[in-house]
DNA sequence: TTGTAGGCGTTATCAA
DNA sequence: TTGATAACGCCTACAA
C-alpha cells in the first residue's frame, strides 16, 4: 500500500481513529492470506480450503468487517438493488402492499428495494431517460404503468430486466404478473346477475393520466360481460365521474352521481364501482339520500382493499402482496440469468361477499 | 487505456456492442478534455469554464452518458442512499405514509430511499449488527423503535446519522421528530370530558414485542389526564385485549371487551381506543349488541388513519407524511454536515370530530 | 481553469 | 487452492 497523496492519507488516518473501518487488506493481513483469498472466502464464490476460510472469517469478525457492497458493485457490475416503480401515491393500498410483497422476497436474498413514484408522463419520460445510463439497479419492477414504444426501447437498451405488475399488456416487459381485469369485472357482473339484479350500472372513476394503466378498460369489460349475460343497453348503464382534481374526484362527484342514478329512468338495483375507494363514498351519499344499501340497491366494489372490510363492502378480491411477490420472484430469476418458462402470468381474482349486496326479491 | 487482460477486454467489447455503455474516459476523449474535467463539469463541484462545460455536456449527451452512482460512491464515500426502517408491515397506514413523506423530500435531492422492515428483536439485533459495517447508506431513519443502549452504541459506531420518527425517546438518535402521545391522549380525554362524559374507559390493544415503541404508555397517559380532570378511579376504567396472535388481536377480542364493558358495573358512555384500527371492530361489535354509537356510547380512536374517515370515526389526528418529511429534512441536514438547532422536535396532534361521538344530555 | 496521478474496496484473470 | 495484478468508473490533491 503505497501512499503518496497526503490528503487521502490524513483522511484515512482520521477515519481509522474514529471508526476503525477495516478494509479487505486489513483482514488479509490479519489472516495472513492475500486479498483475493479473503474475497473468495467471504463472498462464497471460488474454492477456498476450510482451514483458510475459518481463519479469514475469524479475522473478519475480529475486525468487524464485511465486504463493501459498493466496491463489489463496481467490480462485478451487479448492484444488488431492484427498482420498484409505481404511479400515484406510495401509501396507496395497492402500491404499499405490492412493495411489501416485493420486499418480502427480495430482502432475504440480499437485495435492496428502492421504491420510486412518478406522477405524470413527463416525470416518467425523464425517469426512464436517466435510468439506463445510471446502471444503479439490476432490475426494475413497474406497477400499473402504460408504456410507450419509445420507453420500451429505452428500457431494452438498459439491459435491465423489466417486470410488469398489473400492467395493461405484456408489451415491453421481460416478465409480468397481473390479474385479468376483464375476468374480474365479469365476476362482478355475474354476481349481480346471480343475485337477481336485472338493471345494473357501472360507475367509472375518471383518472386522467398519460401513463397510468387506466382502469377505463373495466368499463368496456362491464358492458361486454353484461351483454353476454343477456342485459340489453337499457338494462345496464354507465355513469362517469368528472376527472380527478389533484388526486381526488371533485367534491360534488357523489351527489351528482347519486342524482344521475336516481333520475336515469330505469330502476337500477345493482351497482358496480370501479374501485372500493370509489364505492364507499358513493354508498355514503346514497344512504344520505335514504337509499338503503343493500335493501334498495346492491353495491359492489373492486380490489378488496382494507377499507372494503371496514365498510363491509362486497367486492372483487385481488392480492397485491402476492402480485409483488411473484414479480420479485421473476425479477430474481431474470437477474440470475435464468429463462422463465412462463414469463407472463395471471393471478385469479374472486368475489368477496359482504353486506352491501343482497339477493333481489322479485316482485 | 491499456488492456492486458483478455477476459475483461472481451467482456467490454461485448458490452459495447450490445449496449454501448460509455464511461467517463469516452466522454473525455470526445470532448477533448481530461477525465477530471469531465467529472468536474458533470457533478457540479469544482470550477470549469462555461465553454468546456458545454462541450462536455454535449459529449455526454451524445454518448448517452451519466456518471455512475456506484463509482462515485466508492470514490467519495457518499452513497446517496438513506435507509428507512420500520417495525411491522410496510403496507400499514403509518409506515407507508411516513415512507412517502421521506421519499418526497429525499428523492428530489437525488437520494434513494431503501425501506426495510423488521418483525422482532432478533431481526433488529442482526440488522444493526451488519449495518455499520456495510456502509451502504448515508443515514438511517428509524420509525417507532425502542432502542437498547447496545444498539445505540452500534449505531453510533457506524458514524451514520440516526433519525428517529415517533420513537419513545430521543435517546440514541441524532435527531428526531415525533408527536407527544401524552398530550394527544389528553386531548382525547378532554374531548370526552367536554362532551359531558363522566364515566369513561380506555381500551388497550396489547401488542407484545421486544422492540416496538409500545403504545402502552397511552394507558398511563389516559389515567393521568383523567385524574387531572377530576375523574376518580371509579369514573375511568382500563380494559385490555389479549396479546396479538400473528399480528392481530385474537378473534374473540371484541366480543369479550364488549361483554366487559357492559358488565363492569359503571355506566360508561365514553370510550377511547388505543388506535383507530382497534376502535372500528369494537364499534362493529357494540352495534351488533344493539349498543348505539354515538347515541348510547361515544367512541374515540387514535391516529386518523384513512379507515377513520371511512368509518366516520372521531379520532386524534397525527400526520405520518409530515413526520416522514421532517425526518428526511433532518437527515438531509445531518448528511450534509450541518448541525441542527433543534434536533428533536414535536409535531402537534388534534382531535377530529366525526360521527362516533356526541354530547351527553344530562338526565 | 485544466491535467496528472493516485486511490476508493472489491472481483476477475491468469499463473503458480 | 492461492497470490499477483489489473480492472471496475469515478473523485481529488496537487501541480501546472
Amino acid at each position: 500500500m503505497t501512499q503518496t497523496s497526503m490528503g487521502r492519507r490524513d483522511c484515512n488516518r482520521i477515519r481509522e481513529v474514529f471508526m476503525a473501518r477495516a478494509s479487505i487488506s486489513d483482514v488479509a493481513q490479519l489472516a495472513g492470506v492475500s486479498e483475493s483469498t479473503v474475497s473468495r472466502a467471504l463472498n462464497g464464490k471460488g474454492r477456498v480450503s476450510d482451514h483458510t476460510r475459518q481463519r479469514v472469517t475469524a479475522a473478519a469478525d475480529e475486525l468487524n468487517f464485511t465486504l463493501s457492497r459498493n466496491a463489489s458493485t463496481l467490480a462485478t457490475g451487479k448492484t444488488m438493488r431492484v427498482l420498484f416503480l409505481v404511479s400515484g401515491e406510495l401509501k396507496a393500498w395497492f402500491n404499499a402492499s405490492a412493495l411489501q410483497g416485493v420486499y418480502g422476497v427480495l430482502a432475504p436474498e440480499g437485495y435492496d428495494v428502492m421504491p420510486s413514484f412518478i406522477m405524470n408522463g413527463a416525470e416518467l419520460q425523464r425517469y426512464f431517460a436517466e435510468l439506463p445510463k445510471n446502471r444503479n439497479a439490476d432490475a426494475i419492477i413497474v406497477s400499473s404503468f402504460l408504456f410507450s414504444q419509445e420507453l420500451h426501447d429505452q428500457l431494452a437498451a438498459s439491459g435491465m430486466p423489466v417486470i410488469g405488475l398489473n400492467s395493461p399488456s405484456t408489451q415491453g416487459f421481460d416478465a409480468s404478473i397481473t390479474i385479468d381485469d376483464n375476468i374480474a369485472v365479469a365476476q362482478g357482473v355475474q354476481l349481480l346477475y346471480s343475485l337477481g339484479h336485472r338493471k345494473i350500472a357501472f360507475l367509472h372513476d375518471c383518472i386522467p393520466t398519460d401513463m397510468l394503466y387506466s382502469t377505463s378498460t373495466r368499463t368496456e369489460s362491464f358492458i361486454a360481460a353484461a351483454h353476454r349475460l343477456g342485459y340489453t343497453d337499457d338494462d345496464c348503464r354507465i355513469f362517469s365521474a368528472e376527472p380527478h382534481q389533484n388526486g381526488h374526484p371533485p367534491s360534488d362527484t357523489f351527489p351528482k352521481l347519486t342524482a344521475q342514478l336516481l333520475s336515469c329512468g330505469i330502476p337500477i338495483t345493482g351497482i358496480m364501482a370501479e374501485t372500493d375507494e370509489f364505492a364507499i363514498p358513493l354508498i355514503k351519499e346514497l344512504r344520505k339520500q335514504q337509499v338503503r344499501i343493500p335493501e334498495d340497491v346492491s353495491v359492489l366494489g373492486f380490489d378488496d382493499a382494507n377499507i372494503a372490510d371496514i365498510a363491509d363492502l362486497t367486492t372483487i378480491h385481488q392480492d397485491p402482496i402476492e402480485l409483488g411477490r411473484r414479480a420479485a420472484i421473476k425479477a430474481l430469476a431474470l437477474m440470475r440469468g435464468k429463462t422463465l418458462e412462463h414469463p407472463h402470468e395471471v393471478l385469479p381474482t374472486r368475489p368477496v361477499l359482504r353486506q352491501t349486496t343482497r339477493r333481489v326479491h322479485m316482485v
